[in-house]
DNA sequence: CCATCATATGCCCATATAGGCATGCGTCAA
DNA sequence: TTGACGCATGCCTATATGGGCATATGATGG
């Protein structure tokens, strides 16, 4: 089945290294398509296509100027992402020692009440 | 191309819903992969699966426990991903309206000196 | 209306899964 | 040694891309 829709999640679109290059880039203000395949080396279509990815997750957002089409970060659905991660974090900094391993597995017994 | 291997990357290790259920349930101590599978609905080849994946990028750990294998979570590579989108902050309270893009725009023209 | 520039799409190919199943393998108990 | 139990793998299928190209679309200037 592979994975589910890149369409439909931000995981999912954040997923792809050059999707993630285009967000930073955006960062630094709208930029049109031609631009930012040139800058990333990649091709317009290609550029184009991730940007639709993007687009529909919500993470950019595109406004008509004349003859181009400038897109522009909106960065709000990376913030779920943030926070999710973010729970993780008493953990990362943890020894995975015995000692952890021991007050996971109070954690657990306490979970399973 | 499809995308790059799943298997050396934490982000797309992250991007399947059901890996991400797994990280959230090892929070609470380390679990057999049966015990897993069951928890999230999953056959338990698939847990296995999904397992290995978050073993090679690193999420997870695993352990022999006589007959069992015990895997407990890493936390430590969900770090980048909580600093990468950590990045965008600043952004996503914006409320990308004229003056935003305004601004944006002259944080782009400084960008470029 | 026509030519041109900036993008978006459609197509085709190769590849990487996610799932379902059956089965191989290692460990433990009798 | 024989079973049984707990997992990891191999195999096969359907699907979802990512990339490269050619081309359809749209908007702008003459």
């Amino acid at each position: 089945m592979a994975r589910a829709a890149t369409t439909s999640d931000v995981f999912n679109a954040i997923a792809e290294p050059q999707r993630r290059e285009i967000l930073v880039l955006l960062r630094g203000g709208e930029r049109p398509v031609t631009e930012l395949a040139e800058e990333l080396g990649m091709t317009q279509p290609g550029a184009s296509k991730h940007l639709r990815v993007l687009r529909e997750v919500g993470l950019v957002r595109d406004r008509k100027a004349g003859k181009q089409r400038l897109y522009g970060l909106d960065a709000r659905g990376l913030r779920p992402v943030h926070e999710w991660t973010g729970g993780f974090e008493q953990f990362w900094n943890e020894s995975f020692g015995r000692l952890d391993a021991y007050v996971q597995d109070l954690k657990q017994a306490r979970q399973e009440d």
